[in-house]
DNA sequence: GTCGCTGCAAAGTATTTGCATAGCC
DNA sequence: GGCTATGCAAATACTTTGCAGCGAC
């Protein structure tokens, strides 16, 4: 089951890092993958729904954000709106409304690493690099 | 003189979509050029300081989102802290902190043109395209 | 003279913090 | 059993909105 092989990934991920193992990281993380797409703390925290009755927000922001830092999920900031969290941590690329702050994912082969050596001799410890597009959205441009 | 130069490109900027021309979108432009570096729109109305003694900060956001629509600056979201405002608007890369929202320039080659196209092809009307780079700071990283 | 821009005040919302309790290791 | 994570509540800070008056064109 895809839900079992991301569960154990998780737990291995938490485990190599010190972190504790908790219902509210098995789950918040669960409902993340299960809703497949960038989804805000507070839309997570509704697909967890009944299953952790008292979830709290405070909660939710700690743990999307400790996923984030073990890299199993992507924290994007539209510069409009709430922050979202984006359930694939692969290598990919957004596109970000200007207009509206819609985040939607790019599947193209761009090579990033003269960024990455550029951030490396500038004294930085890169973990990640992606492309973002700005622009407008379908519906923001036609209007 | 530079900053004469950069006053005219903005009168022409603002005029060529119909906007006004006013004291506030000029004096917080060469505020913003002055600085020359990523900064708030807290900072950039200290920067203008004295020069309008009115000025209120509605107004700077304003200005500032108006600056970034017409291409003269740019806008970053760092996901940590304020909204930043970046008075460079040629063609370079952003580098972020995880920890402590910090952004720094990286200029790099990268040929985004893939990522580019793929967003024309989901609809997008792209009007920019930056690689950003993520991981620690110099000092983050030595902490 | 008109319409857009500015200033003021205020609201709204997202996110973070502090502290006591619960529960993982 | 110790120490981390959670829940609750509140605070903070940022950014936006509504409206009246001013000023660019």
């Amino acid at each position: 089951m895809e839900t079992r092989r991301s569960d154990e990934a998780l737990i291995e991920a938490l485990r190599a890092r010190g972190h504790r193992v908790t219902p509210q990281r098995m789950l918040i993380h669960r409902a993340l993958q299960e809703l497949g797409r960038h989804a805000t703390a507070d839309e997570v925290m509704e697909a967890v729904g009944g299953r952790l009755p008292n979830l709290s927000v405070p909660t939710v922001y700690a743990t999307l954000d400790l996923l984030g830092q073990l890299g199993v999920v992507r924290r994007i900031s539209p510069g409009e709106g709430p922050l979202l969290y984006d359930p694939r941590a692969d290598d990919h690329h957004h596109l970000v409304c200007s207009r509206c702050g819609r985040v939607e994912d790019v599947d193209a082969r761009v090579e990033t690493g003269a960024a990455v050596a550029a951030a490396r001799r500038a004294g930085f410890a890169p973990s990640h690099a992606e492309v973002v597009v700005s622009g407008l959205c379908a519906s923001c441009a036609s209007s």
